[in-house]
DNA sequence: AGCTGTTTAAAACAATCGTTTAAATTGAGG
DNA sequence: CCTCAATTTAAACGATTGTTTTAAACAGCT
């Protein structure tokens, strides 16, 4: 009997192999995997369907089940290879500037950059996406290594931009306003498509403008962190 | 043979029976509109099954097909009705006031409590998050009926707010902004609860806190509509 | 070559989907 | 009671799903 290789995570970077890493292997076990990226996102892990993913990967229905044992081993590396390739292709910003707002800058361009691109690596973020409405059992860390560090990073950003304190909830409120901004143009994007003409979105919704637009608002809000506080209830008593 | 009596859109108020329009009718139709929303949205349009609808409602599963045609119909129908519900439930603030501070109050108000309702009617809202990122057929009308008249009353509750005269893109950028803000506590709601521990999130995070800060962080916006100008890109020609 | 463990191929599996069919049931009018 | 149309029922249909099975092809070794 042939025992199935599907033991764990597997990264798709052969180390010791001669075929240079980063050069396409085709091998079945890679192609399944690169066709399986986009399939997902596209559908859906649940209306993804195997056929698809390998008939577009040119391979055999029982490949899958052979080196993945199923579908949502498939889907598991999957994404453990996104969290890879992502992490290594929009490293995240370094805090260490004294200038509070160029970082700030920096990190609406790359959240935005992550969004909305347009390149051969859109699915990852359709997929991210799809696993925030509907999550499958990886999605709690996805959070916890994709999503916290970003989010302390921006939170710490804006503690510096805030010149004067302002109590945690705020700051993750502000920071939660960073992100909304930007991801609505990934959510909204159909809406979008159907309000403003093409004309005009083609020209005022490049990166480079919503970023700048986006990272206005959060410093204007900074600069007027008095209306932030919660006012008490003026009621009677 | 007994023709199917599906023949169009039909409001779910018989006007002339006996029965009162406000009472919820027993008849097979009307079991199965109330049973095929909270799945609908549950699962998704293609994940929602027929077979779950009609066991939930408690009727046979040739009803749908016999009172519907099929489960395209009943989707339409579903969609059609909660379009109705909701532009009663949640009426749109008027907008003539002479305040345009507390119009935008108002309309971030009505946003987040349509949005991050926690209701029994909160299937609603997922059926119209799930529209906007798998959109069905219906999704065009939908922008146009719901969102449209939203986004308009937002941009120009905002070109009043801004004291200068701005861009007509500018303005729509921020209405983004302010639906991007909210609609985020919806998006990623699953992630916020991973994020923000439960006993903080149960103190901050009220329609009433969340709108309050948004509301702040768009009127600095507003107040600052120099940061908001495109700066020239200060080329040398 | 010959053997052995690995990988692929084609077909079949049971389960479930939306939809249809044909008979049974219901209820009102004559 | 009979008739007839509207509605509901139970069963079945064909299609598609994830997964498994069985045999064939391949690669590496002595």
């Amino acid at each position: 009997m042939a025992d199935s290789p599907h033991n764990s995570l597997q990264s798709p970077l052969s180390p010791h192999l001669g075929v240079r890493p980063n050069e396409r292997s085709n091998d079945t076990r890679s192609r399944i995997l690169r066709a399986a990226g986009p399939v997902f996102a596209a559908r859906g892990y649940d209306g993804a369907t195997v056929r698809e993913i390998c008939s577009t990967a040119g391979v055999n229905i029982a490949s899958v089940g052979y080196h993945f044992g199923d579908k949502l081993g498939l889907y598991r590396q999957v994404i453990h290879d996104l969290r890879m390739a992502r992490a290594k292709r929009f490293p995240a910003p370094n805090t260490d500037l004294e200038k509070p707002e160029e970082t700030l800058q920096a990190l609406v361009n790359t959240l935005l950059a992550r969004i909305v691109t347009a390149e051969e690596s859109a699915w990852e973020t359709e997929l991210l996406m799809r696993e925030m409405q509907n999550p499958t059992p990886i999605f709690e860390s996805i959070v916890e290594d994709v999503f916290r560090p970003l989010f302390d990073q921006l939170t710490e950003t804006l503690r510096l931009l805030v010149h004067s304190e302002l109590p945690d909830h705020t700051l993750q409120h502000l920071a939660f306003s960073t992100v909304g901004q930007c991801l609505y143009y990934r959510v909204g994007a159909k809406a979008i498509q159907v309000l403003i003409p093409d004309q005009q979105r083609q020209m005022h919704y490049d990166i480079e403008s919503l970023s700048q637009h986006i990272t206005a608002v959060m410093l204007a809000a900074c600069n007027n962190v008095s209306m932030l506080q919660q006012r008490p209830e003026t009621s009677g008593s």
